[in-house]
DNA sequence: TTGTAGGCGTTATCAA
DNA sequence: TTGATAACGCCTACAA
């Protein structure tokens, strides 16, 4: 039933032949020196005692193990779930295994994770998802990035360059400024922000960029309609309920907000729906744009203006970005978002 | 710059004292026994030194390692990120890391993950995703689990009991014949069925439910009106303008078909695209219904009826399954879907 | 309570 | 080309 493991000791015996024989016959070591007959008697053997090398102790004779770390804040998020999508990928043609964590934003579990991975002697860590602007969590945790780093892993990260490691930034600002100016050429006038969670660096990225947009065709926002709120479908459907109570948006387009920007996709949609609850319609009496273009929410009715990301090529990207030899100074790569016009937001007459 | 590794015998040293108690005192192993004043000078040093644990070594030398492998189809797919959310919530609480694998169906990546697992000497795997009839790929992925699991790892699976291990079944054909008669009690009689992939058991299943509580009210469907296609949003795309080009489905609810039954939420709104993209209405024209309630897509307009699956638990229920000892038996543990009508499928006059 | 020494399964060095 | 044998870093009887 359950002999024990058995080792490559075991299939060299089996074999005839000597432990460090065995070792090379299996894994064809650097120096490929094992003559074809011995080397097949040892597969052989190996197959018949159905062998199975212990990665755990080869990771300890070789020094290096095949594994790397992720962590992202919310793998339910489709956001995280594409990005973790572009790195099992670009993991698995590095011959390498990716251990998942999902830490929903609490910097002690990421903490934890890095060191968890320090320990394992992964290869590489690779950390998705914005920061905050909690200045001690940033710090602590590029301390424990920079600890590993040290050692030799490889690192990389998306979202804010402020960990002091390879890193592929998303251009907030320049996708959203760009959106408000398309709106703006659309007929918009009249602007409201859904716009995330104080800390949020992205959301407050995205919140800038749309509105230092809108400043540089002269049109501003005032504080009155911009809305903090989770980042989530559901702070989404709070900040809309908000903006209608206070009266900024009726029916008709008559109100005082034609648009309304909210900084991600699912925040939009939440958006959406709490307009339609509120007896309002989308495009009809408001116009509604997000940020993302998550591919499950393509078909949403009315189709979402938006940002898109290449979400999976993000996540290949900075695989290798943690994969590839640690330079000096940290790389910064900018991806580029695309504004992509769609039935929630038609020309304004 | 990069010293070589602290290792425990640099602690003890540091320390003044043997490698056997600053291994006690770092782990507090089994018994409890080293005095709180050598305890802390180990502790210190191990901290001054900045020691980090090799958990390769402590894996070998301990026998046991700390890693949960998991199998997905498809990490993007939001049902499937849904699962691996509850699963990497239940593998935090029992203290293990999870190593994913995303392998796009492909039996033979299934297998690989198997048996690089097997090499990791993972506490368990976890299989997520519906088999398909290929009766080869299942006996060799059962038998890659059999073996892996009688070296005493453990295994469970969500899906099909097929595969001979502790599984989380879902109640599919139950869901829908409970949904095909909810349909008929809201006035449907005549019923198209976008029906998944031939070989495809889950999509069997759902579609087999649903007929067989439709027959068991008296309505037949007959072949015409059942189209096979990809289990994706672009699968329920083209099913649906199938049906459409192929007449049984026009404007005022007049054609051949009342409602169509998607045998997932994805195809479901694919298959209202095209619905719209044929000019059509939903439900105007024809009432749609899937299956998974994914939360993404809970603000879809019309709201999608559909029948609700608990992932999350799910995820955290083979979880247990898999970490549990294993029985003689394996352990079958159905998971109902709840039928949720929503304004796809209105009553109709 | 602490220390000594053997072992975990491989790889790698160095002779033969 | 092959074979002893020493690491690799840690845990754990067993002995002191």
């Amino acid at each position: 039933m359950c002999r024990m493991t058995v080792t490559l000791s075991d299939v060299a015996r089996e074999a005839g032949v000597s432990l460090a024989t065995a070792s090379r016959a299996i894994n064809g070591s650097s120096n490929r020196t094992v003559r074809p007959e011995l080397r097949d008697k040892v597969l052989a053997a190996a197959h018949r005692l159905r062998y199975s090398p212990d990665a755990n102790a080869q990771a300890m004779a070789r020094g290096r193990t095949t594994a790397l770390g992720l962590v992202v804040h919310d793998i339910a998020d489709p956001y995280f779930s594409m990005i973790v999508s572009g790195v099992t990928a670009a993991a698995e043609r590095a011959g390498l295994m990716v251990t998942l964590a999902s830490t929903d934003r609490d910097p002690e579990r990421e903490l934890a994770f890095v060191d968890l991975m320090q320990r394992q002697r992964a290869r590489a860590i690779i950390v998705a998802g914005g920061r905050t602007d909690d200045a001690d969590a940033n710090t602590t945790l590029a301390d424990a990035l920079a600890e590993y780093s040290s050692h030799g892993g490889g690192v990389a990260v998306v979202g804010q360059a402020l960990l002091g490691v390879d890193t592929v930034t998303i251009e907030n600002e320049a996708s959203t400024s760009e959106l408000a100016t398309k709106l703006h050429g659309l007929g918009y006038r009249r602007f409201a922000i859904l716009a995330g969670p104080q800390g949020h660096l992205t959301a407050r990225a995205r919140f800038n960029g749309f509105r230092d947009g809108l400043a540089a065709l002269g049109v501003t926002i005032d504080d009155a309609r911009v809305v903090h709120c989770a980042f989530t479908r559901d702070g989404g459907f709070e900040g809309m309920s908000e903006l209608v109570s206070r009266g900024l948006i009726s029916a008709g387009g008559a109100g005082p907000v034609d648009a309304v920007f909210a900084v991600n996709d699912v925040m939009a949609v939440g958006a959406m729906a709490a307009a339609r609850a509120a007896g309002l319609s989308v495009p009809g009496d408001v116009g509604i744009a997000g940020f993302d273009d998550i591919i499950t929410l393509r078909d949403i009715t009315p189709s979402l203006t938006t940002i898109r990301l290449p979400l999976a090529d993000i996540g290949a990207l900075v695989t290798e970005l943690a994969l590839s030899p640690a330079r000096a100074e940290p790389r910064i790569v900018p991806v580029d978002g695309e504004v992509i016009v769609r039935d929630s937001t038609p020309r304004r007459g």
